[in-house]
DNA sequence: GTCTATAGGGGGATAGAC
DNA sequence: GTCTATCCCCCTATAGAC
């Protein structure tokens, strides 16, 4: 029986207007979404949506603050195993799930779109980047000196590109189209040395 | 001197707002670019915008009608070259270069965001993207009837990801590097057989 | 054709009752 | 804490003078 200041109850009902944000921002933008909309979609009035966030920009950060301790557990299970491109291709797998979430590439486009405009949300952004990055490029480095991996690449900017793959296919993805065998087969023969079959020719 | 109804200077001016809106909806996005900013860069008033285009999404639409006879005329004239593989290169190199104009990653999210809502922009792009897509998966067929390209692929699917390839870099494009190395190399590896060195393996 | 001025509508954020 | 009501700003698109 809820008494006062009942923190579980509040914070259920943030979760409950971030993720109705989330939806419609994918759905139907940032700027085209009201408040009100947002409300009604969480069951309440739009009054106690600026109660629970000071303002609209706040509300949308909200949404990719979760993401940050999920970043940071993948990379930490990720690059806990013992074969580097393996690792890799979890990690790449796990995002590419993500992906087919029916409203991934309309968030990535609005996110990108926001960015711009919210020095907080950048930073935001920036984090989640930066830890995906780190443990990409520990992996492929790793891979580089367990020969793995082609020793011409330079880790970081590898990293970079495997993001940029990844990025594109968030951007097309499709519900109904597992994006992950490709993506595998992308990146595996982006990372392999010359002229070794990748990893495991079959 | 201009007489009457000067089709040579009406045109300039839709093309001076084109291209200053272009500018204005990349850096700060459609809905909050208002027509006035526009017709202030482009060195006319609001009134004015709204004599040459019908409303806001029009001159939206603009910017990218532009590319149609490009697109054409680049898959025309790649699908003409002996060498598939060189053939598909050269496409991709063509089109990163325009991923190196500054503007072009805020356009290409800006575009993406409001073809859901413009069902007559979304008609543009679809066309656009046809049209490369054509090229591509023409290109991949004819690849593996020569044998440069893995017959395990299908040529439609493997134009989709080359897309989805340069989709990503453009969101990440960065004007002062030069992507076009990096895909050559994820696309001919992407392409070749199970064994055989890329391309020319130098 | 190009301008100025404005009608007309929408929505972010707040005030204040309950 | 949650609501309703509303203030106030901004912006699209048009009207009408020049």
């Amino acid at each position: 029986m809820a008494r006062k200041a009942d923190p579980e109850r509040s914070a259920a009902r943030r979760e409950a207007i971030t993720q109705a944000a989330a939806k419609l921002f994918a759905e139907r933008g940032f700027e085209n979404t009201s408040a009100a909309e947002i409300a009604k979609a969480a069951g309440l009035s739009s009054g106690s949506v600026f109660y629970y966030f000071t303002d609209k920009r706040a509300l949308f950060r909200s949404v990719f603050e979760r993401d940050l301790p999920m970043s940071r557990e993948l990379v930490q299970r990720c690059t806990a195993g013992e074969d580097p491109v393996a690792s890799i291709l979890a990690m790449v797998d796990e995002l590419a799930v993500e992906a087919m979430d029916p409203i991934a590439p309309g968030i990535l486009v609005e996110v990108l779109r926001q960015a711009g405009k919210d020095p907080d949300l950048m930073r935001v952004i920036a984090e989640n980047t930066a830890i995906l990055h780190e443990g990409f490029a520990t992996l492929v480095e790793r891979g580089i000196r367990t020969g793995a991996i082609d020793p011409a690449l330079d880790p970081r900017e590898t990293a970079e590109w495997i993001q940029v793959v990844i990025d594109g296919a968030f951007l097309s993805a499709d519900p109904d189209r597992d994006p992950r065998p490709m993506l595998r087969r992308l990146i595996t023969r982006f990372l392999s040395r010359p002229c070794d079959p990748a990893g495991k020719p079959a």
